[in-house]
DNA sequence: TCGCCTTTTGGCAGCGCTGCCAATCCGGTT
DNA sequence: AACCGGATTGGCAGCGCTGCCAAAAGGCGA
């Protein structure tokens, strides 16, 4: 193997077209295994690929082929900070993987101007499909999705019209569901305590699902805490803590999602209040801790992976599709 | 604004170039604000950009221009499920967007093979730069790599000789503080409780380390719990339970990771056992919630941020260089 | 052995853009 | 009024690859 590439020019398909001596149409076919080749010539193009260490050039591939058949899935997610992003990062890519496309992504860092300029830049590397995280973005965004003329996958959010297709749940009916939980159990002062939700549109959407069938009971929430910046458990800790100054009568908090609500039961544990006996903690995400907790934490697990896989399903699919993939309510033993 | 693009044929710089009634060459310096060019000539061009919803192809313009100077960067880490590779990436992209660089990720599933096909994979859209993770690959990586005449970057470890540029610290080291925290803390009758060695070669380094500074104490590990699949909080909350059964006596345990520490943590709490007081949790990371525990996690934090801000320049930079950025051994409550 | 049909093959245009170069333009000089 | 140097501009080749087409090579029955 030539290890002593000179660098700045690479080996093309020409070169190996001259090494294996056949034409650059062989190769070519050889490679993609498209069209008709005589084993001999296979044999012989194999060999020189090896010996040169070719490595094909896509972007000159793509630019040649037919419209924009690049291979690649433009994803834009507003955080890796939060566990639940790389979840869907994980479904995307593993079954993106399996087809052969690779993702190049974006971090908007809950930003919508930010997306847009992502959703642009991701544009020009032409890709055969674009995956976004929920339904609100810019006017811009959208006309840059629309005329791009590709796939568009909004994924997570449901609650809402999509520009082709959407990938999620209803985070107003896990608001909802949760709501009911608590309520059923017969909590009555219940406050919500949550990270910045100017920022983060969905938790927005659980909490108003939550309020509204707190109304349908009669009931309103006896205290609201946000802490700015992203969840975390030392922010669900320190948030509790503030809360429980302000209204010690408290016997139930929900929070924007585990991570505040691990912070939230470090809290209690530290204070030593009974959960949920003085009080009960309820989050949402249904992450992997939350099982392996003295008391199991009650939550909501939302489908991460499933959303990641369908949402790769969509690339591929003919048509748009709209998959609202449920989430599951688990009792748990703090609320 | 044309919304109705017929699809399959884009707006094409030679579109803009009619519309704005100037040649192509001057679209292309204006959109690229090199060289020269009449005020006159930068309206025209940006309203006729405007009006048509043109996005430039950069296949095409990476293809032309001088060698491989893509913008983009091939990156492969082995898991999306450990939040220290988000974390990672989260670093890299912060920093990698303010230079116009996108990424282009492939997750190898701690699979060496699968990490080499990746490359391959990456290297065909001729990256500016390829981050890999660890030192260690398949002789086709690092010939792949070697070949492709671009920086490579190596991230997280920096116990072993790297292809190119390596950013990250010595896995041994930790092993090592670690080892000599508990032994000076009075700690004998330690264990290891961990996740799949075979796959995570860095938390083999870290136990080696720590078994080799156990050794200079004269003391030996009184148990090792290797559990089959990824770290979780689960997976270590039943390891310790497990271990627990065999070593009673055990009076504390170093971890592969906070996760698998918190599982230990909470399996503590669980059999109503004191901590660090009955048994002590030593664990690996210094993620979020380690400081939030109620006793705060005794750990080491590594600087995964910071390897993803100092491997995005070193894809600036001019010459390779190998950074040890070291690591904070946190005292906390539980060891 | 010849002709006909199928398989295999190579040449070449062109994908959208950039770099180079020569042409043109502009304002001020002599 | 002819001239000059720099700013501005357009034409065009070519990046590496694929699709199309016509040419060459086989295969086979008559």
């Amino acid at each position: 193997m030539d290890d002593l590439q000179p660098p700045g020019r690479l080996v093309t398909l020409t070169d190996v077209a001259r090494e294996a001596g056949v034409g650059e149409s062989t190769v070519s076919r050889v490679l993609r295994n498209h069209g008709s080749y005589s084993k001999r010539a296979g044999e012989r193009v194999a060999e020189a690929v090896a010996r040169l260490g070719y490595v094909p050039n896509r972007l000159a591939g793509s630019l040649a082929g037919p419209g924009a058949s690049t291979r690649l899935a433009g994803v834009v997610i507003p955080s890796l900070a939060n566990v639940v992003f790389p979840d869907l990062l994980r479904g995307l890519t593993t079954a993106l993987d399996a087809e052969g496309i690779q993702c190049v992504i974006g971090v908007s860092d809950y930003d919508a101007d930010r997306e847009e300029a992502l959703v642009a830049a991701l544009l020009s590397w032409r890709p055969a499909a674009l995956l976004l995280t929920g339904l609100e973005h810019t006017p811009g965004t959208v006309a840059l999705a629309r005329a791009g003329g590709l796939r568009v996958v909004e994924m997570i959010d449901t609650d809402g019209a999509g520009i082709d297709a959407v990938v999620g749940f209803s985070n107003r009916a896990v608001g909802a569901a949760s709501a009911r939980h608590l309520v059923g159990r017969g909590y009555r002062r219940i406050a919500y305590l949550g990270h910045d939700l100017a920022v983060d549109l969905r938790a927005g959407k659980r909490l108003a699902g939550f309020e509204d069938t707190l109304a349908e009971s009669g009931l309103a929430l006896c205290g609201k805490e946000i802490r700015p910046g992203p969840s975390s458990p030392g922010s669900g800790r320190a948030g509790l803590e503030a809360l429980l100054a302000r209204r010690p009568d408290l016997d139930a908090v929900y929070f924007s999602n585990d991570d505040m609500a691990l912070g939230g039961y470090f809290a209690c544990l530290a204070a030593g209040l009974a959960v949920p006996g003085r009080i009960a903690l309820f989050g949402f995400n249904g992450l992997d801790f939350a099982a392996a907790m003295p008391q199991p934490l009650s939550t909501v697990r939302t489908p991460r992976l499933e959303i990641g896989r369908q949402a790769a399903a969509c690339v591929m699919g003919e048509r748009a599709k709209r998959i609202d993939l449920g989430f599951t309510l688990i009792e748990g033993a703090t609320a």
